[in-house]
RNA sequence: GGGCAAUUAGCUCAGGUGGAUAGAGCGUCAGCCUCCGGAGCUGAAGGCCGCAGGUUCGAAUCCUGCAUUGCCCA
């Protein structure tokens, strides 16, 4: 049941009686201090002026109408003009009764009613490994597309490769150039190009395969190692993912949309639309028609298509595979791209509002407090490999996704390492054994349990503990609404925190297993089965694993 | 020179559409195992929410200006 549902309607019932509509600035929520009760509202304050009384003689008539009503153990009015209200333990009793009918779809909700959307995300060159940037990008894109698909939303995840462009040129001249200075040739190599060391090792792939084969044809040398290093790097980049347990359903690729003409179709029908026009010889888009602070190139005086036209084309790509709503995640570094971006859909046909753009701020990585260069091209970076290897899927995961993504992060190495017992992940998963771990002793003692009689003894989960872990457990389907309509997977990470801080406080202030009393026994037992799921369900929705034992 | 973000406890960070005495973890200090996992629990100290104005019953939250930091663009 939804209890603010519930009661919001019956105050509407009684707004009624006074021709007042709910005020766009009425509130019911949960108090921040909870000796103010379990809900409380704004009402009173909100429209007193309607009523021309004072607020706290309004907000008592309005507690005077509410008296007999059914579920609320005690309402009151206080400070300027609030009403608090708090439900009878019957009501938090009675969410383990949900839970276990609901099983692990408790918290599904149908927020998105089918949406089809669209996440984006890592998109990553294949012109090197991931670093740690991507790695946080990947944590969220994933863990977002799993809340969304939970909160009732048909998603689809999706990477783009960028294997068309100039980079890709680049690359397969830096490994061209390695490959023949191996070969003991002498090159100039690319005054740009990529000097990471894993370009020698990819040259060397290819001499093992090739020998000095290639050195006869320069062009067919050049476009064998640009072939070979990206399929390479992507394969790599697939691996990594992989193990870092992030998903893409679909790998797009840029130039399969050049070849296809896609590009090109694109720019006329912006051209139909009279979007777009020539200047200077090169061919420009309004996008200062829908707020871009000036109109940006598409086609260069060269001839060469830019970056921006095959971006608006692989946007209308996805438009027309249906998705009501396209969400691309990006580096923080990339947001003067979004208004003419945000144009381009326009443009489209689309509204702006169908295209959501989470930024991520780029990770600062550290040893032992000393920043480390994160350069491509110079070839010095700590890859995400190194770092999940280091201090572990769960601990990397759950530290992206306890922060806002835009928001800069330090991540320390050397301290995640020494203090990684200490970080907050293993507290959830902790809680988590602790519940297995309780349930193999019950097992030992042969002390039964089933929900056969759970609604009987309900009652029997009255402490000041027992209600607070019901209330936290009740609050988990609105943390996946916040997380889903917010876009913001973090609200789940610190939900469970706070779930996993009630549960071990519970468990230091009462006897679980007690041989005299076997009905309190069960009940708790079933408390704790509850708990129990609610962990699983939630770390699994960040991508991070529930141990039975650590 | 324009633009986008950020600024909250010693440190790392939360504070969904404005609400009552601003929270958590780490660190510090003081306590808690005859007992189901002490990787835990309880308590204490610690704050002009960057600064100054404005909007209103009410601002960490919204608006304006300024400062500092990061990034993007010419």
């Amino acid at each position: 049941m939804d209890l603010k549902k519930y009661l919001k309607e019956q105050l509407e019932t009684i707004l009624q009686k006074y021709n007042i509509s709910w005020p766009a600035k009425g509130v019911l929520n949960p108090p921040t201090d909870p000796k103010f009760g379990d809900l409380s509202t704004n009402l009173a304050l909100v429209t007193a002026k309607e009523v021309n009384l004072p607020p706290r003689k309004w907000a008592e008539e309005i507690q005077k109408e509410l008296s007999q009503i059914e579920f609320i153990q005690n309402i009151e009015v206080a400070g300027p003009g609030f009403i608090n209200f708090t439900f009878t333990p019957q009501v938090w009793q009675k969410i383990l009764l949900n839970i276990f009918q609901e099983k692990e779809n408790f918290g599904r909700l149908s927020l998105g009613k089918g949406k089809k959307v669209q996440i984006e995300y890592v998109s990553a060159n294949p012109t090197g490994p991931l670093h740690i940037g991507h790695g946080r990008g990947a944590a969220l894109g994933d863990s977002l597309a799993r809340i969304m698909r939970f909160a009732g939303f048909e998603v689809t995840t999706e990477y783009y490769i960028n294997d068309a462009g100039r980079q890709i040129n680049l690359l397969g001249r830096s490994v061209w150039s390695r490959y023949k200075e191996l070969l003991g040739e002498k090159v100039n190599f690319p005054e740009d190009g990529y000097k990471g060391t894993y370009i020698y090792d990819i040259a060397r792939e290819i001499i093992e395969l090739k020998g000095k084969n290639l050195l006869n044809n320069e062009e067919e040398g050049l476009r064998y190692c640009t072939e070979y290093a990206k399929d390479k790097i992507l394969e790599d980049i697939k691996d990594d993912l992989k193990n870092f347990r992030v998903e893409h359903q679909i790998w797009f690729s840029e130039k399969s949309l050049v070849q296809r003409g896609e590009v090109e179709k694109t720019l006329t029908y912006l051209q139909e639309k009279g979007f777009s026009y020539e200047k200077d010889g090169a061919l420009w888009l309004k996008t200062s028609l829908w707020g871009d602070d000036k109109d940006r190139v598409l086609k260069k005086s060269s001839g060469d298509l830019t970056y921006f036209a095959s971006d608006i084309a692989y946007h209308a790509d996805k438009f027309a595979r249906g998705f009501d709503l396209v969400v691309d995640i990006w580096g923080a570094d990339h947001h003067g791209y979004i208004p003419r971006m945000k144009a381009a859909i326009q443009a489209l046909g689309k509204s702006p509002e169908q295209l959501q753009v989470i930024l991520v701020q780029l990770v600062n990585l550290l040893r032992e407090g000393k920043p480390v260069a994160m350069s491509t091209r110079a070839g010095e970076f700590v890859t995400l490999r190194e770092v999940y290897s280091e201090v572990g899927v769960d601990a990397a995961r759950f530290i992206f996704l306890t922060r806002k993504s835009d928001s800069h992060l330090d991540f320390d190495l050397e301290l995640v390492k020494k203090k990684s017992l200490e970080n907050p992940v293993y507290y959830v998963q902790y809680a988590h054994a602790r519940i297995c771990s309780l349930l193999e002793k019950a097992k030992e003692k042969n002390i039964s349990y089933s929900l056969e009689e759970l609604e009987n003894h309900l009652h029997l989960l009255d402490t000041k503990e027992d209600l607070d872990l019901l209330k936290c457990l009740a609050k988990f389907p609105e943390t996946i609404s916040i997380c889903a309509e917010n876009l913001s997977p973090h609200h789940l990470s610190f939900y469970l925190q706070e779930l996993a801080s009630l549960l071990h406080r519970y468990y230091n202030e009462h006897t679980i297993l007690d041989n005299n009393n076997l009905e309190l026994t069960r009940t708790r037992i079933n408390l704790f089965l509850g708990v129990k799921q609610i962990l699983h369900t939630g770390l699994s929705l960040l991508g991070v694993e529930a141990p039975n034992r650590m």
